[in-house]
DNA sequence: TATGCGATATTCT
DNA sequence: GAATATCGCATAG
């Protein structure tokens, strides 16, 4: 006899590198709906990933696009290590490194579905709303404490900050112009699971 | 819901 | 010294 499959109770399978894509374009694609997973003292912080934005090779847009400099140099490392950094005097951004080591690309994470430790994602984030937790790449590193400590670091290696499998299949996908960004604004670079409110964005790139 | 604006620190010019 | 892959608050409709 088969006992009920209880998704919260299944462990979240690691993604390993090799079931990454190298292209950075078909990696932010594939990110959509995985799970990333930050294991801390106090517990464990989990979401579903639902928004991405690629910055490609040769991406005027991109922090990799003049070369490498001290802060960006991990969107050089190979594929699945972190870049974090800071940025607008108060926000950590955490994206995905992809293509080939010695290569400058990355992913940048934008959303997240909170999935574990909701509440102490509510303490990190001074108590917002569930949808608000997670809605954009400032408040999810804040959610996830994810800072400069993980600059740099193998999302695919047994740490506590890692990737993993999807808990829940994606939705139907979207894809849209970037957010934020003054150069390169006609690419459609951006990836989103369509009508999730945990989608940051106006409600047009959310559809 | 949509738009506007100030805060904030690190990086690069 | 300028720019920035943003946020949160304020205000208006």
């Amino acid at each position: 006899m088969r006992l009920p499959r209880k998704t919260s109770a299944r462990p979240i399978r690691r993604l390993r590198r090799a079931d990454l894509p190298v292209d950075t374009i078909e990696l932010a694609r594939y990110l959509i709906g995985k799970t990333l997973v930050h294991d801390t003292a106090r517990g464990r912080l989990s979401g579903r990933i639902v928004e991405t934005e690629a910055y490609p090779v040769g991406d005027a847009a991109a922090h990799h696009f003049r070369g490498m400099t001290p802060r960006n140099r991990s969107l050089f490392l190979q594929r699945g290590f972190a870049y974090v950094y800071f940025t607008y005097g108060s926000c950590f951004m955490m994206n995905v490194a992809s293509e080939k080591p010695g290569v400058g690309a990355g992913v940048l994470i934008r959303a997240l579905e909170p999935l574990e430790g909701l509440e102490l994602m509510a303490r990190h984030r001074g108590a917002a709303r569930l949808r608000y937790l997670a809605r954009g790449p400032g408040r999810l590193a804040a959610a996830m404490r994810i800072d400069k400590r993980y600059d740099g670091i193998d999302l695919c290696a047994a740490g506590p900050l890692w990737l993993g499998a999807a808990v829940k299949a994606a939705g139907p996908v979207g894809c849209s112009v970037r957010i934020g960004i003054s150069r390169e604004t006609n690419r459609a670079w951006r990836f989103y699971e369509r009508g999730s409110g945990y989608v940051s964005g106006p409600k047009r790139l959310r559809a």
